[in-house]
DNA sequence: TTCTCCCATCGATAATCTTCGATGCTAAAG
DNA sequence: CTTTAGCATCGAAGATTATCGATGGGAGAA
């Protein structure tokens, strides 16, 4: 339990294998661009969103964003949902908290 | 502003070059190494720690500490202050606020 | 001053990451 | 069945990063 001045408690109470997980987490968010991706997620209607969606507002070619979306789901900040042809991205619960 | 579905507001509502910082943020973050050093200061008395002490923890040079270190204070999540021969780093208000 | 300790900076190397185009896969449309 | 649309995967090129040893600078001790 590592206390700050501030009477609050840091996340850092974590065992070694979730440090590491929670800085693939942070890593995961640490690029322009698949920050920009969770920040659309969120602004979309019912806060999910599919690839043709994502992919005119970053300039980038659609693999790359499909990779990024794929860092995301595996960092646990985005779900993925097949309906028909598409995928639908949503945050995930450890996404919405990270990014309070 | 993007609202979750959760009453919580996302940090998420800042401007372009703020977008940029806070991923600067994330990615000095999404190191394993860096990550334990925060922890570290965190759990030092006072909150504080000089190089000295952090290096052995880390199982690095020197060298390499000093210059994740430096990434971290570049970020705005750590604070440096000279005493004597020796590099005191303290968490900012940003990395209280981040590592909630 | 000279020596020692603490830390930052530099140059180099190996590993990782970002991005792309090309290709493959799956589901719906025709 | 054939075609099309939406995504994922692959392989490669260029950029960035993590790490080290060596070196330099500054503060205090001798």
């Amino acid at each position: 339990m590592y206390h700050l001045g501030v009477s609050k408690t840091l996340t850092l109470t974590k065992s070694p294998k979730t440090i590491s997980s929670l800085a693939e987490q942070y890593k995961a968010l640490g690029d322009v661009t698949r920050l920009s991706l969770m920040m659309a997620v969120a602004a979309s209607e019912g806060a999910e969103a599919c690839v043709c969606d994502l992919t005119p507002d970053t300039g980038l070619a659609q693999s790359t964003v499909s990779h990024h979306l794929k860092l995301l789901v595996d960092a646990d900040l985005l779900e993925r949902s097949q309906r028909g042809k598409w995928a639908f991205y949503s945050l995930t619960p450890a996404a919405k908290k990270l990014l309070t």
